[in-house]
DNA sequence: AAATTTGCCAACCGCCACTAC
DNA sequence: CGTAGTGGCGGTTGGCAAATT
């Protein structure tokens, strides 16, 4: 049972790639670009698995891709960015032109991580190290953010910029009640509740800068990912992502506000 | 100088989403 | 609607080089 393997394994290399096999890769793809990562090798005469020969392309033969050490500027951006996302590699490589997800998930694993944790802040959420564990804002959570508020650095926010609304739902973690719960916390949670309540006639506003770069994944055959309807955008409210198939570019998210 | 440890990063693996049939 | 095929993503690993003992 199960799926069957990506490729036929009992013929294909493994490892580091050569010199000669990369030039091979260079020059089908130059030749026929990319087409069918599944019948490439063969076609290019390379004893690898089509996923292997993608991700070679991706992360390491590009001509597009910007060698050498990340700037401040990039530091920061990926910070703020892994805030709000969490470890969506590949949206935050969407907003670094030339950096690959790989890339930038061993960066934040190697460096990033560190800088945080010098900061005296807990790498995945984002809050002091000593604070009480909260959520981090995911993708598709639609509770309110437990990270501090970003100000947008941009002094100039009317270039490309939308603002994405979200609708505030009620913050439910699991459902369980604590069965131990005192008179303080029950009055401490109606509280809350009520000022939730509250800010439900509200809406949060993400302040989110957005980047157009040409996109050559598989256009013909799906859409890249729209950062607005991964967010959970209200179809139609401030997202002109027609879902064609054709768009011509992807969204970078690079800050957000809370009002 | 040799042995060991640490850090980095390219590559692999398994799962998931999406599409075609 | 269900299934198979494919690409993409995120987590993890393995190998190499640099640093340390």
């Amino acid at each position: 049972m199960g799926r069957s393997p990506c490729c036929e394994k009992a013929h294909t290399n493994k490892g580091a790639w050569t010199k000669e096999e990369d030039q091979r890769l260079i020059n089908y793809i130059r030749l026929h670009g990319e087409g069918c990562w599944r019948t490439l090798p063969k076609a290019a005469g390379l004893l690898r698995c089509g996923k292997s020969c993608r991700l070679r392309w991706i992360n390491y033969l590009r001509p597009d891709l910007k060698r050498g050490n990340f700037t401040e500027e990039e530091d920061e951006l990926i910070i703020k960015l892994h805030s709000m996302l969490g470890n969506k590699w590949s949206l935050i490589a969407g907003s670094l032109p030339g950096r690959t997800d790989n890339e930038i998930k061993n960066y934040w694993n190697t460096h990033i991580k560190r800088k945080l944790q010098s900061r005296g802040l807990d790498p995945q959420t984002h809050r002091p190290l000593n604070a009480a564990p909260a959520k981090s804002l995911q993708l598709g959570d639609t509770s309110p953010p437990s990270v501090p508020v970003l100000n947008s650095p941009n002094p100039n926010p009317s270039n490309s910029k939308m603002v994405f609304k979200m609708e505030l739902g009620e913050s439910n973690d699991d459902g369980n009640c604590n069965s131990t719960t005192t008179e303080e916390d029950q009055q401490e949670q109606h509280q809350i509740k009520r000022e939730n309540e509250m800010e439900e006639e509200e809406e949060i506003d993400l302040d989110l800068s957005l980047g157009l770069f040409p996109f050559k994944s598989r256009a013909s055959q799906r859409e890249r990912v729209c950062v607005c309807c991964h967010l959970g955008l209200q179809s139609g409210e401030s997202c002109n992502c027609t879902r064609s198939g054709t768009g011509t570019a992807t969204a970078a998210v690079s800050v957000y506000r809370l009002h």
